[in-house]
DNA sequence: CAAACTGTTTGGGTAGTTATATAACAGTTG
DNA sequence: CAACTGTTATATAACTACCCAAACAGTTTG
């Protein structure tokens, strides 16, 4: 299963799905052109609520990662394929920033900030 | 003034204030062994609560930018020296996701990702 | 020591987030 | 057309984030 969800944790539903969308596109297990699972089969497979799943492939949509078309459902885009690669270069740069004595919160806050100055 | 806060953005308050702290150690504008203005004076200044301010001093200690204790204020770390390192490391990711059609997003959203698994 | 600083603790109010449920709507596919 | 897909609209409950207020307790300084 592509999808996975930890109900007892206390990370947002909708997060973790689209965390799992995201890691398997980086480790490859899905590529451009493919669709995502529907969101009423996720939903029903995982007890969340269709909305939820929604929430969660409309915030990859934000991103790029998907294309939505009603009737034809969630599609990785060609960004996806470049995940791997920056997915590579994110892991070099937490171990870096640990060998600085840097956290990986520290390091989370400062590409967030750099992300809202553009 | 090294911290500055935008009362009508959306950002939170506290967190507008640890970034301009870290934005300040990024820059060299404040060194390890520096104190922090005493939260009282920020919170006057800016016209936020105290613990507005405290909060983010917290969120800096919780990162090991920082280390505080009453009477003595916030003072930087060693830590804070590697940030304009780790700074450039993270433009440099950001650049490198863009020419991939990445934004912004999805790369901190990788970044927490990274982050929560450890 | 005492006054003037510093962060800490406890408590509470408001607004936003998260997740749920139900229902109806509107393109797409076979 | 029938069976799928996401979209939109409402509503509700529980929870968390954010901000503020007052009293508290170390540390420094005169």
């Amino acid at each position: 299963m592509l999808i996975r969800v930890d109900h007892s944790s206390d990370e947002p539903l909708f997060a973790q799905v689209a965390a799992s969308v995201r890691a398997g596109a980086a480790a490859g297990r899905i590529r451009p052109g493919d669709r995502l699972p529907s969101a009423r089969d996720v939903a029903a497979a995982l007890d969340v609520n269709l909305h939820t799943v929604l929430r969660a492939y409309q915030d990859l949509r934000d991103e790029g990662l998907v294309t939505m078309r009603r009737g034809r459902g969630a599609v990785l885009t060609d960004a996806a394929s470049h995940l791997q690669q920056i997915h590579r270069d994110v892991l070099d740069l937490v171990d870096r920033a640990r060998v600085l004595g840097l956290s990986t919160d520290t390091l989370a806050s400062i590409v967030k900030e750099i992300s809202d100055d553009r």
